[in-house]
DNA sequence: ATTTTTATGGACAGTAATGTCCATAAAATG
DNA sequence: CATTTTATGGACATTACTGTCCATAAAAAT
């Protein structure tokens, strides 16, 4: 498992004795982050991975915690942006728009699931990352209310509505489900009835169910 | 903080040369598991907290990993039976299905919270641990989908719908939200509409509220 | 009263991790 | 081609943690 030259990251060609960018030992990092938690991403565990001695970390980072305030920095630049922009999309039915905010959860490119969780649970060990991921919900939740708002739901049923779908979008994640797009696809029309109270339009279904499978050629 | 005889479990009296109990290793751990992680159960911080020896726990325990496997225990004994049995029970209307299903979650004595979020963080890492937290969901989502089933949904909406509540339930918690219990009964018919799909008896909502004020009182 | 059982504490050995210091290698620059 | 900048690797010091061995203390049993 030797890196040669071929990396994606080639945009900055290396500077002197370099076997390892930067951005490697982010990526590493972050791929610890979400696959075994902050507590496990530590400067020993990524330099076997990567190959290097140890101490050549501490040329890119002062140290463990100034590394993985980058992650920090990576998440929230992601993850809040894609659900606040979607939600914003005028549409023609509360239904497209829910179909929408799904949208951020079927296309990898978007909403980063993984981290998101991985960052929420950090955030219950550090006050710090705990306000940053209020701050997100808060502005995530506000997106979904005003969007329910403008499809004439009353404030108590766009607030109650906005956190059921965010709320169950969350548990959904948790509980870290793997189903193929068929078996989602299936439940669609169900839900959409279940989140909004309005059967749904078959029009929006079938455009929806476009979008997903156009997606799911993406891989 | 000196621990004198006052303690709750006195129903054992203490034998030979004791200090602790196998019971306080074990709350102390379970403490440690709810607000840490599984990650952070270490027999030098337990003994740290409780003051004595390290070398005591292994008396109690073969290593470390015995301890967790008592932890999983507690937990498989009490979280899902909790759920499964409000959801069995007979009601005359769906939302007092779904109120019983919330009580779950008031009720402290009932479901654990905390500890079945940090038993489901633990099984990210742990296969043993993530194929028991799959037999519980499944086990709770099969008893909330019967409930619906029982007052007439379909096949698709009883699925849908249990999926979005008990989700919707996971994401909550997941979220770690600190609200009054006034705030959270404000939302309660709101809720009951969007998870049922029919407006709720003002009866059903009053008599949840009144059971909710009475558990209010437990703390 | 003595022996046995039930725990505890200290010493030892080993592993994993953090961070610092400095010599050195290799590319970039002049 | 010499020098500077950019990394790397090895050695050292330190801390946290696991698990084992054994002497010993205190309650319980005989």
């Amino acid at each position: 498992m030797t890196l040669s030259g071929d990396q994606k990251s080639l945009n900055k060609s290396r500077h002197g004795n370099s076997k390892v960018t930067r951005d490697e030992w982010l990526q590493a990092a972050r791929d610890i982050l979400i696959t075994k938690g902050a507590s496990d991403v530590k400067v020993l565990t990524l330099s076997k991975r990567l190959g290097v001695a140890r101490s050549s970390f501490y040329w890119y980072f002062e140290n463990r915690s100034d590394l993985l305030d980058a992650l920090l920095k990576e998440w929230e630049a992601r993850n809040t942006k894609c659900i606040v922009d979607k939600c914003a999309l005028r549409t023609t039915s509360i239904a497209q728009t829910v179909c929408h905010f799904f949208e951020c959860f079927i296309d990898p490119r978007l909403f980063d699931q993984r981290l998101d969780f991985a960052v929420r649970e950090w955030s219950r060990r550090d006050t710090f990352i705990r306000s940053k991921i209020d701050e997100a919900d808060i502005a995530r939740l506000r997106a979904l209310t005003h969007a329910f708002a403008r499809h004439g739901y009353d404030a108590a049923g766009s607030d109650a509505r906005a956190r059921i779908l965010y709320f169950m979008q969350l548990g959904y994640h948790a509980l870290d489900i793997k189903e193929s797009f068929d078996v989602r696809l299936a439940r669609v029309e169900a839900y959409l009835l279940g989140f909004t109270g309005i059967a749904p339009d078959p029009v929006d279904i079938e455009n929806f169910r476009t979008r997903v499978l156009e997606l799911g050629d993406l891989h």
